[in-house]
DNA sequence: GCCGTAAGCGGACTTTACCCCGGTTGACTG
DNA sequence: CAGTCAACCGGGGTAAAGTCCGCTTACGGC
């Protein structure tokens, strides 16, 4: 045998270079992304502005969609840490249902944040929006359903189901516009719905 | 005042030539689309192929999005009227528990058979997926549940949640490679799963 | 330290969505 | 039936996404 940690899935680790680039674009991504919103951030310009080829760039994030995704990525971690390791309710040591009520919670606060990005990582070929490649969301869900009971319910189809609940309307069907004029509000109803929802789905 | 059956809010009926064009534009797109696929179906070939101007096209779509809208719209219109004026339960006569439930898996039976379209139509700038203008879907459903007892539920937003659990799936989560090799398989367990989710949030 | 090779890089090239504006035509008015 | 005007048409122009391929470079083995 070898003495590699090798996981056999992970075909190999990406190069030293291939990963200072993918930083940089991502830095600089970002930095456009404020300073002149969603609309100026061409895959010509972060090439040149990063001062590297515009192939690099394609090689990187395959698609223009797939930057945003990138930089969607780089900022579900810190969600992902409050959910693995933060406090009950949302980290772990809380009931399930509780903690599903927080994740809901906090996944709609995440989202308005970050709205723009989401939808701009929206990509009609292929599907898988809202961040990194494993949906991490649905997983979450998927694992918080099987610690509860819940009769004969399929809960791998259920799982899909109320993550579409949770992202669903905001990046599908609310507008824009009711995003920027009423945010408080939507999140607010948001929040609450998802709640009165998860414990009309998971009472006995 | 005037004699015209006017709806303040329509601000004009197209016009005759509009009208035609659109209408042949579209039935071409139909064509291209089962000949060649989605990728072939560029606004160039569109244009050429219905012997129209692409600046013709752009006005009567707007974006190549609008396209696959446009046709998602012609065929939802089928289900439409079955909803509206079908056999219950999918039809009027039933509980709108029942009601909902079948058509829930109409629907997701109907998205099945469009979900290239449905994906092509996705556009990340504008939300309002699947089809017309103004989301079927959620209106029909947040009927029906008004038609419920609920409690103190917020039934608006509660639709909105419901209509995602139906499209998310199919729009944003499930691989096209799921779809087309389990495609009858996805069908019952989404359908199942919507008619045990719908149960579960409606039973008092 | 040196070498072979697979991965990465760059930027010219192609394709395609989308914009623009001068000329045309349908529909309503008197 | 003629006039008026808004809406519509056409197709060439622009900019940005995505592809390709020859050159370069990191990295593991000797």
């Amino acid at each position: 045998m070898n003495g590699l940690p090798v996981s056999w899935g992970a075909p190999r680790p990406e190069r030293a270079d291939a990963a200072r680039n993918r930083a940089q674009l991502l830095a600089t991504a970002r930095q456009m992304l404020t300073e002149s919103g969603p609309d100026q951030l061409t895959m010509d310009a972060l090439a040149e502005r990063s001062g590297l080829g515009k192939g690099t760039v394609f090689r990187r994030f395959g698609t223009r969609a797939g930057i945003f995704q990138g930089l969607l990525d780089e900022v579900e971690r810190g969600l992902q840490e409050q959910v693995l390791s933060g406090p009950p309710p949302l980290g772990p040591g809380a009931p399930p249902v509780d903690r599903l009520v927080a994740y809901g919670r906090a996944r709609v606060r995440w989202l308005m944040q970050n709205t723009e990005i989401a939808r701009f990582a929206l990509d009609g070929r292929q599907p898988v929006p809202g961040g990194s490649q494993t949906p991490v969301s649905q997983m979450h869900i998927r694992m918080l359903l099987r610690h509860m009971d819940l009769g004969g319910l399929n809960v791998d189809v259920l799982a899909i189901q109320l993550t579409a609940a949770l992202d669903g309307p905001l990046l599908l069907y609310l507008s824009t516009d009711a995003l920027t004029n009423a945010g408080p509000q939507v999140e607010q109803n948001l929040g609450a719905a998802w709640q009165d929802l998860v414990e009309r789905v998971c009472r006995p």
